[in-house]
This record gives C-alpha cells, structure tokens and sequence, in this order.
DNA sequence: CTGTTAGCGCTTTCAC
DNA sequence: GTGAAAGCGCTAACAG
C-alpha cells in the first residue's frame, strides 16, 4: 500500500503540512469500506459483518481516530451535554451540587459544563444564551435567587427558549416560576429545616434564639426565615422582637462580627443560635470563644448546610444537612427522562433535609 | 407578510408541529438578505452597510437566533471550550483549581467543562478521548498521579493526539512526562513548601516531626516526603528513623486513628507533626485533643494547602499555602496563549508556596 | 449487509 | 457590499 492513491489521503507525517486528525473517510479508505459502513460499524446500532465491523474497528486504531462530536451533534441535535450554572464553584455548597450533577451527568453518558455567575442574574441569562448555541441537553440553575416578577419572567422565556431547541431548564434550589411552563424544578425542605431545627432548640429548653446570617431578599434566606418564625409562632413566642432576626451577609466574617458587636454592646440576651450556614456559625463560635463565652454550656448553636467544617468544629456543629448530592443527580435525572412516564409526572420535587446532631447544642441553662 | 411564501418558513406556533429553533436562513429570509450576509453581519469581522446590518439584528432579536455552536465549530474546527479533569469536584482542592479555570476560561471567552476521574488513570484516558470528539480547545489534568514509565507514555501519546486535534494537554500539579512533548505544565513548589514548613518548625527548636499522611506512592507525597527529608538532612537529622515517616491516607479518619494509636501504643515521643494536609491536621488535632495533649503547647502542627477549615480549627492551623486559582489561570493562559512569544518559551513554570502562620506551631518545650 | 447521496447550520472563497 | 455555492464530518434515508 502507500498513500499515492489520489482519492483520500490519510494523515501522515510524512505529507508535508500539519498533520490533521483523521475523518470518518480517512477510516473509511482505510478499512476498504463506505463511508456509512464506518459510521454504522461504530455506532453498533446496525447490522454489520463481523469481518467488516473488525476491519473498521483496526483502522480506527491505526488512525487514532474518534468522531467529530459536533458533526454528530450537526446531525441529531443532541449534544451530551448537561451545563450547571451556579455563583462559585469554589464553595462547598456549590460545588457539593456540582458533583451530584457530575455523578448523573457520568452515568447518563453525558459531559457537565460548569459556569460561574458571581450571582449575577444578568451574567446568567447571557451564559444560558451561550449554552443554548450549545444545544446541551439541560441547563441546571442552582441557588436561591430574589424572587420578583422579573425573575418569574426571565425563567419562563428561557424555559421556553430552551425548550424550543430540545433543551430542558432545571430550576435547583429556587423556586418555580409559575405554571405549565417546561422546566424542572428540584428543591429541598429549606423552610422545614429551619422550623425543625428551631424547634430542636425550643425542645432543649431555649427560648431565647437568635437567626444569624443571610443577605435577606434571596429565597434562601427567606425560606429559612419563615421556617424560624412558623417554629417560634408555634410555641407562642415571636420572631420579630428587635435584635433577634440578624441578616445582612453570609460569610464567617459576618457571623464573627455581628455576635462580637452583641456580645460587647449588651449582655447576653439569648441561649442559642440558629445560624444560616455553618460557615457564619463558625464566625459566631469564635467570637463566642474569645468572648469566654461556654459552647455549648451557656450558648448553643446549630448550623445548616452540614459542611466538612461542622466536624472539625470545636465543639463539633450541629446542623441541617442538606441533601446537596442527590439534588444535583434528581435534576440531571429528572430533566433527561422527562418524557419517560415514570418521571414526566414529578417534575418538581422537594426533597428532605435532617438534623445531623453533633456537640453544640444542649439543654438551656435555667436563667 | 405572512408565512405562506412557501420559500423559506419561519419557526412559528401556529404551523402545526413543534416549533423548531431558528437558523440562520431564518434569519436570512426575515431581513430579506442572503445566509451569508446575515453571517458577516453577525460576526462584525466584515464591511457590511449599516442598514443591512440593522436589519439583520432586528431579525435576530425577533426570532430568538442564537448560532448553532456545533456547526460553527464545524467549519472553524474551534470549540471555545475549555476542559478540567480532576479527581473530585467536592474537594476543595480541586474545585479551587477549578475555579482558576473558570475564571481565566470565562475572560477568554470559553466556556468549561468538569469530569471528575476519581483517581482512575484509566478513566482519564477515556474523558480525554470524550474530549478529543468535542475538539475542545485544551484539555488540563489535574493533580498528583504514580509517576511510571507507563504514565509518560500515556501522557506522551494523549499529548501528541491532541496537538494534532489543534488541542493542548496541560498537566497541572503534576510532572512533565519528558522534553520536546506539546504539552504544557503548571506545577508548584510542592517539595519546596514541605522544606520550607519543615525548616520552620526546626526554627522553632523542633527535632523529632512527624510526617502524617498521604497514600504513598503518588507524586504529591513523594514530593512533600522529599522537601521533609530535604529539610531535616539540611540540619543534619535523619527523616527516615523507624516511625516518622507515617503514610498509608490521605483522609481526616487517618490522621486521627494514626495519632490515636500511636498515642495509646508509646509515649509521646515527637513535638511537632508535618501534616499531609489541613484534613489529616484536622484529624491529628482531634486526636490530641482527646488524648488531652496540648496544641500547640505540647505538641506543634503545620498543614498544608490552606484550606478554609484551616481558619476554624482550634487552635487556628498554619498551614503551606499553594496557589490554587492561580494554577488554573495559568493553566488555561499558558495552552491558550502558546503561539504567543510573550508565553511560547514558558510552557513549563512552576508557582510558589508560602506559610501562612497561625496559632497551632509553638517554640517546643524543653525535653 | 453495504454503498450512494442528501442534507444538518454555518463560514468562506469567489464572483458580481 | 452582497450573493451563490462549496464544503466542514457525520448520519440517515434510500437503493441495491
């Protein structure tokens, strides 16, 4: 043999220019057979012979080749592709859901596209135009969000977009935007931990709980506030007495100042701790700790989101574990099977959130 | 107008099957202009009269038009996308990486994609084939690996394939698989920062250190085993007496149980521990703590990679701090920007690490 | 079982 | 400035 035959030229370093990366025609030249022999050789779907599958399969070998995902794409319009959306991947929170996406994404054959918005909402509907030029097969959006008509608006045209181009919008721990529109939504039980977890509190005897942390206007913090004020309400004692609800910012730096500025301008008025993440609660332990103030003997405080960090915690934190895996395997789950009659059904789910109890909670000392 | 010009029809609700997304001859036929023209208008890298141009926009906006990727892709053989692979998204060590992807992919206008390899070389070597399909514009592997012959000849041939895809294989924390390959390689001082955090300890009178954790034959181990054996030698001690050196995990479980049992089975005959990393610290730290052996009055600790747990441990952990974000910036601005002499000649760089001090490392006691 | 051929949606010469 | 037409690499009829 030799490459001198004129009709297709298979790459070789010898030819001269770059080598290029071989083509479905370069196999097929190769192994002595069309074009749609390769094609249906490789895909397995088709009856071919043996000897011809075996000839085709060498000189796929031989050539290195693999197929041109785009040109496939071209063709089916469909892309294998799952695309997350979320503010950082460098949080646990996110990228926890990430790796359920990722999990699901693997097992369903498809490859995960991670993008960052910084919380930005515009930056996201100009990535999810990018992603559209993708035709991936679903756009998962994760994280609480402002809930405006606005926004209500902006997810129904994207659901729509994408369902236009074969897509699917997956809405992952925000709310649903209405009605009869084609998306996804999975959420978990952000108002239920917090009323449960308040209510832990109130079971050990504390009357006297602060809520700590959260920007304020987002679902999430809304979500986990009504669950605090519904526990409360439940027990006759009120939320909204002044200085009890503490928003304003999430990081551990906020829970550390905020609790350091309580501590030095009144007397301890409060027994526990609700925080909004435990990150915040973190914050709050060692302003608590340099204050000589006992954790959990004179203050008890619970966390949410069950981080790495509530174990490493001196006294290890208690928190509202969420199920941040399986939230991001139901919507990759949920989103391609959606036709499938087992599924079409239960398009919006909330799944359950619990109680990981550790070492920072305890009975209230009797005041 | 209307839709009845048989020609070309727009997508449109009311004509019976589902509607489709639009393509550029919708547009094409909208503005009343030619698929190539509506092209050049889009791309903005060619003379077309301002009117057209209006025109063109104004039929994009009315049909929601978004390029098809994949056909553009197809025809320029770039896919704007840039591809991490790495063992876990969920650990902060690489999702922080990963997060210095995004960022740099993202300025340069690309989009990411995450495959989690769980460690598998093997695996590894399928997503690169995956992303050979998808011509993705550069694929970075993430993290320590066994280095063998066998390695560098997989990374050899993966480099090769996908050079010759237009693509480029970066390797990140990890070491170049040998000279005159296309790849392009980001580590950092990762021998460096183990001599470093070793000699700090010795600074503080300490001789008898323990090395904790790591699984063993990986490069990262080696590499931190190395600046520690480095280090001691530099001061005329010998890291390699019977029960200094204790490898065998990587986790937070193996740092505890390690130190619990050596606490049971001997006396307490070291000062100071080199931990592996802030989890297996962490571990450690649990451990003494329930032995109740002071940290850092007793016993000093120093981990490594500086990790947000590192902060909220008590006492505050110092800990070998590696350039994470950074990592993956470079990674991507290094392969993106490999024709440009400005980088051409720096394809291999090494970052630096640094200590950053808190409260768990102590002058040691007098023995 | 296998080959031929017509696109998929776009960019890019080459004409006008 | 603009249009016509030739592919990019592949799949999916449609014939044999």
């Amino acid at each position: 043999m030799g490459n001198r035959d004129g009709a297709v030229t298979p790459p070789s370093a010898e030819d001269g220019g770059t080598p290029r990366a071989a083509t479905i025609r370069d196999v097929a030249a190769r192994a002595g057979v069309s074009v749609a022999t390769v094609s249906r050789a490789l895909s397995g779907q088709y009856p071919v012979a043996n000897a011809t599958r075996a000839r085709v399969q060498r000189a796929v070998r031989d050539l290195d080749y693999v197929v041109n995902a785009h040109a496939r794409a071209l063709t089916g319009s469909k892309s294998k592709t799952i695309a997350v959306l979320l503010s950082d991947i460098a949080s646990p929170f996110y990228s926890r859901i990430a790796h359920g996406v990722e999990q699901q994404a693997s097992a369903e054959k498809r490859l995960m596209m991670v993008c960052a918005t910084h919380g930005d909402p515009e930056r996201e509907v100009g990535l999810v135009e990018m992603l559209r030029e993708q035709s991936v097969d679903a756009v998962v959006l994760v994280g609480g969000i402002v809930d405006t008509p606005e926004y209500r608006e902006r997810m129904a045209r994207l659901a729509r977009l994408l369902d236009t181009a074969g897509s699917r919008l997956v809405l992952c721990g925000r709310p649903s935007p209405g009605e009869d529109l084609p998306v996804t939504v999975v959420e978990y039980e952000n108002s239920g931990g917090a009323f449960a977890a308040a209510s832990y509190l109130m079971d050990k005897g504390h009357r006297d709980i602060l809520f700590l942390g959260g920007v304020g206007p987002d679902t999430t913090t809304q979500d986990r506030l009504d669950g605090f004020r519904r526990a409360l309400a439940s027990r006759d004692l009120s939320a909204d007495e002044p200085g009890r609800i503490l928003t304003g910012g999430n990081s551990r730096q906020f829970g550390y100042d905020t609790i350091r500025a309580r501590l030095l301008r009144e007397e301890l008025d409060f027994t526990a701790i609700l925080a909004w993440d435990d990150l915040v609660a973190a914050g709050a332990m060692t302003a608590l700790r340099e204050a000589g103030v006992d954790v959990p003997g004179r203050v008890s405080i619970l966390g949410y989101n069950d981080e790495q960090i509530a174990q490493d915690l001196v006294p290890p934190l208690t928190s509202v574990s969420i199920p941040h895996t399986e939230l991001g395997r139901s919507a990759v789950r949920l989103a391609l099977h959606r036709e499938d009659p087992a599924v079409a059904s239960s398009q919006h789910i909330t799944l359950g959130t619990h109680i990981v109890v550790r070492g920072s909670v305890r009975e209230a000392a009797r005041r």
